[in-house]
DNA sequence: CAGAATCCCATCCGATACTG
DNA sequence: CAGTATCGGATGGGATTCTG
């Protein structure tokens, strides 16, 4: 009963060649919002209360929890200004910044091939509604 | 929610620049595997249980969720052959290879920034030993 | 081989409330 | 303003079993 072709003649059984880096680099930057809020951090430093505007259906605690993971990643940058009320900014380190070529090449691809479907649309506003 | 700020007067209206098609994106190449699983597309046309091979740890139920998913986008194309047993093959569309230059950008920047801390290794390790 | 169906627990995340 | 704490429903996805 032949279990799986034999490996395929023509694969390297090295070819399992998941790419440690790329899969973790998609595990961090394919979660919910990720791309959104880096994409919103690229135009500069910003405040915690700026994003949740900017990334329209972001929570507080979530946007806290993103911020965190992309911290301890060393993308993000936290600094606080010691006034009253404390002012606190988040910004992208140089390896967020690395990312910009990876974010616009996936812009110039949704801007080419996305197309919101009318499904697409009614669910999105029927997401939009329940706010 | 703490009332958001006014809007902060440098922010024009419109600046809310969520970008739907760029979203959409990252909602479908974001989920668990699908980064993986086209990356392992990109060198040409798998059958089914190549894909399950190739990329280590994603099931069967699990690829075929995705599987499905990337064709309602268009950006794989599944072809019968009727032969029997049957032959199945997935592949790219042009909407699919478009993606390349994106995840060849993702993969420069996992190369250079990208470290696999010992955690991570751990982490990993435990992962794999839990099988 | 190529899946579909079912089960079921872990994680995610939205809402709400509270703090410095 | 800038978060944390907590809860509960929804979702994700692994394991297993079955089918054509």
């Amino acid at each position: 009963m032949a279990t799986k072709p034999p490996a395929s003649p023509t694969l390297p059984s090295s070819l399992i060649e998941t790419c440690p880096r790329y899969e973790h680099a998609m595990q961090i930057l394919g979660k919910r919002w990720t791309g959104l809020l880096i994409n919103a951090l690229m135009k500069g430093p910003r405040r915690f209360c700026e994003l949740t505007s900017l990334v329209e259906g972001l929570s507080d605690r979530v946007l806290s929890d993103r911020l965190r993971e992309l911290e301890v990643e060393g993308i993000v940058q936290r600094t606080v200004y010691p006034q009253i009320p404390v002012r606190v900014e988040y910004e992208l380190t140089t390896k967020g910044h690395a990312l910009k070529p990876a974010i616009d090449a996936l812009h110039v691809w949704a801007e080419q091939w996305v197309t919101i479907t009318p499904q697409a649309k009614a669910t999105q506003a029927a997401q939009l509604q329940e706010h």
